[in-house]
DNA sequence: CATAAATTTGCAACCGGTTGCAAAAAACAA
DNA sequence: TTGTTTTTTGCAACCGGTTGCAAATTTATG
């Protein structure tokens, strides 16, 4: 420590760069640059003059200068407007570990409300990223789109399925969720069933409603009643399950998604009904506080960790080839059971 | 869109550069550079013609070739090791948004395990960060000090607080907290007091240990005991306290963390107790779950929101005088009252 | 209108690297 | 040893911008 303070004592914006390094080394700039250029020609002899000298003068050669005529930056921009949800947080991590394992560095892009690409893009072009991973189960496709415009390789993680995409999607069948929480209910029995969204225009609102009306509506003798809530928030969940209560609520309610869940039971019990005696509840996501004691949340899983893998891998090989057709691949989802459902009758 | 593709068809790598709005506006590169730059000598009239053209194709400045000269890239570091705690999403979101409302680009890294500040160095010198936000409440000083011994300015947000320290740091006094959260329990009658930390090595953990320590040795007829999870997470604080019931338990905790709390709570109900009557809990953060109703956590609160506008202020203070002898910035956090520690004796 | 002052412009060098190419060195073959 | 092939090396140009400087232009002044 000490000694480095002590070395640095006097600088003020050096930056070793690689004409000191080969100054020191007693080469030429381009043996430095190929001595540490994986698989260029250099022998072991100027190699190791090479480094040595580099390790003497602490050179870390300069990303960005390089990135100038290689043409990649490793960077990978990581956009997000779910700032909100606990399930990002897991999305954020997994996201990050998964590129930095390959070598990519996440340059995060928070929209602020915007749902508008050009900002983004624009940034994103400013920097050079290699490409982009939009992360977000909201987002309209056409988002995405704007970054292949600009012929930057992108994934649309979380984002809508759809045969043949814009861009490359990788998440889950949101419609089908939607099928798979109505079965669940009706399994237990639910005859009055009720959907709790969130924002009407989020794509995954609107496919999980998508999917739950139509296998509702296929079964005889059930009811399905439907509402959005303005955000997929703990208040917005909770301030739309006390305005249903007051109306008459519904047996059952598939709310799409956890914390939504988790608002929507804050007011039932205020209103002094029981979970799962009175209304059931299934949620959406399976994020860790759904499994929390005092939560108990039955949901639909989203494998998250595969979901971003999945991406993680796709970005990467459409840095190679980014020309490949886009794709729509969807991970399976599965019932967690767990509290807020009636059991099944014997 | 359909036009956007037809436009771009052909084009493999193209990307606009000043040279081709140059050529296309008639003028020298040199005057595209300044017409771009805020501040430059340039006339109305070319300035005109640059920004026609410059429209017309398209063009983006590349941020990366202009920091080779200029010496900035914009871009900050935000390192961190705190991807679990649900109280860093509104960290990332405060963070990212205040940087980004400054023109500043988060470049993320997760330290996963790691708390070697080595690689995180070497990474971040590479990419030629202005300067970085280590945002960790269990790193040690010497981390953040690397940054500031490789002549990157650095902020050390959620670090230990220290009279002279080595490198910028804000936060919160975590001895203060300890005392806060003892006398808070003492206030409400509690005698038989009890400490339930995180990782033991978290100097977060150590701190508000000491605190609480100092603050109940100030008293008489108090005992008080302590212990540490292995993690800041549910299913530590739930073991932990699962161990401490079965030995014999307080009447009541300060556990240094919300997620902590919630783990402990959910052992003390499966152990067929109850907060409060049985056991008091108080926590420490505030996180937005310690809030919905089937929590309703006491806790300490972070103002997180202030704490991450001054560490962004001051990273971008530091970006023009990056020689500022670094200060302890300390904000106050106060007791949140809800439903886990019994009520004040009348 | 001439001249001085202020503004705008282009040239050329530079930022920190990479890379094609031809010359130099080393390795190999005869 | 010499001639040939292979490997290594340095030169110089380039990536996409910025900037000091002197020349050219515009504006202000007498």
């Amino acid at each position: 420590m000490r000694e480095i303070d002590d070395k640095c004592a006097g600088w003020h914006k050096m930056s070793v760069t690689l004409k000191d390094v080969a100054l020191r080394a007693g080469v030429s700039r381009s043996a430095v640059s190929r001595a540490f250029t994986e698989g260029a020609s250099v022998s072991a002899k100027t190699r190791a003059k090479v480094e040595r000298a580099a390790e003497e003068l602490g050179y870390q050669p300069n990303a960005l200068a390089s990135s100038l005529t290689t043409g990649r930056t490793k960077l990978i921009g990581l956009v997000s407007n779910n700032f909100h949800n606990p399930v990002f947080l897991e999305v954020f991590d997994k996201c990050t570990r998964a590129l930095q394992e390959k070598g990519l560095r996440p340059l995060l892009v928070n929209l602020t409300e915007e749902s508008d690409p050009t900002q983004a893009v624009r940034l994103l072009r400013q920097y050079s990223v290699d490409g982009v991973i939009v992360a977000s189960s909201t987002l309209p496709p056409g988002f995405a789109s704007a970054f292949r415009a600009a012929q930057i390789p992108v994934v649309h993680t979380f984002g809508r399925l759809c045969p043949s995409p814009d861009v490359h999607v990788v998440g889950i069948d949101n419609i089908d969720c939607g099928r798979i929480a109505a079965r669940e209910l009706i399994r237990r029995g639910y005859r009055k069933l009720g959907f709790l969204g969130g924002p009407i225009d989020a794509t995954s609102t609107e496919d999980r409603c998508q999917g739950f009306r139509q296998e509702v509506s296929q079964r005889r003798g059930l009811t399905a009643r439907f509402c959005f809530a303005p955000a997929y928030s703990f208040q917005a969940g909770r301030d739309q399950m006390a305005a249903l209560l007051s109306e008459g609520a519904a047996e059952a309610y598939f709310c799409a998604d956890d914390v939504l869940s988790i608002g929507a039971m804050a007011a039932i019990d205020k209103a002094g009904l029981r979970v799962p005696d009175d209304i059931g509840i299934i949620g959406l996501n399976d994020m860790e506080m759904a499994g929390w004691d005092s939560i108990n949340l039955t949901t639909i899983r989203q494998p998250v960790e595969k979901i971003i893998k999945t991406s993680v891998d796709l970005i990467v090989s459409l840095l190679d080839d980014p020309a490949r057709t886009p794709t729509s691949l969807a991970h399976r989802c599965r019932v967690v059971t767990r509290g807020t459902l009636r059991a099944l009758k014997p």
